[in-house]
DNA sequence: GCAGTTTTTTCGGATTTGTTAAATTGATAC
DNA sequence: GTATCAATTTAACAAATCCGAAAAAACTGC
């Protein structure tokens, strides 16, 4: 059972966490509904790792990851809706873990904090660059390189990618990437995700050709 | 003695393959009816596999097996009716070994699980690739080559040759592959097996050749 | 508000799947 | 061996589905 405190102004969102994470039985959740508190119950407490929003009334999600860094290690995941802002870039020096990009869903949030927390445990370090190929892809900066020059990718054209580069070589269905980058309760058409797809190609220049299409199922990166 | 969870909300399958697997000694199963009980049983316990099926009441067989995963690589079976080649490819996204589609023979049920036990415990990573003459399909790319080239299938034809190379030797009846590729409920000439063989043994060149017919029965592949 | 970007829906061409019927093959009886 | 009937293969076509491009709508930052 592992201990995580989320900060998190909207009560609407701590509800859907709580809940869905309350069914299951491997984190115990704390809830802290701005900076201030979530401040008070990170020193009172002793927490496996902390999801902070960050745009908080009173004392915002960056200004308290560096307040938590000063004092310990802990994971701090970002919890955002903003990708391509600058200032979110500013979580990079302040030594937050990962970003998580509203929208999202809550089985894969719940997943990707499930193993952020093993590999703390097991002692891994926290592999924080993926590259594949010509294509580099820092998962705290949000920012993607091809042949060393930036790229600029929205919000789920990045998240597309993102997944992509963490499961090479395997088919990937659109039903599993509609939950990756859109949330499990969409109800939209399959061709956004096509047309995604072929923007991603289109950015990645050559290495675009790496993501393969395969009729009636998905798409595969290679 | 190799040590089983059968993860199964269905009393009467849980009794068929109860009585089936106690007649013989290789296997001590335990069952779970549900995936709570499931989780309960395997943190508290140790397997050697876990065969889950998907549709439960409460937590599902794909959420179990994601909750699992993230401690252990125990070998996970899943045991399904649905054959829809998204909730397959779903399923090995989340880290399963194997399918065994319902209806199945518990025959082959059970010498599936023995083959897979020996292997794991011969400490032989579990083959995800199955190889077979000059041909080789990877179920987690959902590719298939021949004599190493790349062979493109659309997704009918892929699943009818899994299955074969899944079941090489035994006779199988067009129905069979109607429920493998299609579907139980569905309502088509069974002449459409016989187009999507015709391709696929013309596809496969020299090793279509392998693909049988039984004449009045269906197919075998040698 | 406006301009540019991102997301979503719409739509046509391509591919796959399903139906039908003729040709072929195999089994059986004489 | 050949005639006959049934089952399978093959091919041609029709229907359904899928994919990607273009257009429309929604959203951003200014």
């Amino acid at each position: 059972m592992y201990s995580v405190l989320l900060v998190e102004d909207d009560s609407q969102i701590r509800e859907v966490i709580g809940d869905y994470f309350g069914r299951r039985d491997k984190i115990s959740l704390d809830f802290a509904e701005d900076g201030n508190i979530g401040l008070t119950k990170f020193l009172n407490n002793s927490y496996d790792l902390i999801v902070l929003d960050i745009m908080m009334p009173g004392l915002d999600g960056f200004e308290l990851c560096r307040i938590i860094r000063k004092r310990s290690d802990i994971p701090i995941v970002f919890l955002t809706g903003k990708v391509r802002e600058e200032d979110v870039l500013y979580g990079y020096e302040l030594g937050a873990d990962d970003y998580i990009v509203k929208p999202f869903s809550i089985k894969i949030l719940y997943s990707k904090l499930i193993a952020m927390l093993e590999r703390a445990r097991s002692d891994a370090p926290v592999r924080k660059i993926i590259e594949s190929g010509q294509i580099t892809l820092d998962p705290v900066k949000l920012e993607v390189k091809v042949s060393g020059q930036v790229v600029d990718l929205p919000p789920k054209e990045y998240q597309i990618l993102k997944y992509m580069m963490e499961h090479p070589g395997a088919a990937i269905s659109r039903k599993l990437l509609l939950a990756v980058a859109w949330g499990d309760d969409m109800y939209i058409t399959e061709r956004v995700i096509d047309n995604r797809v072929k923007n991603l190609r289109h950015k990645l220049q050559k290495e675009g050709a790496r993501i393969k299409t395969l009729i009636g199922v998905g798409y595969r990166f290679d």
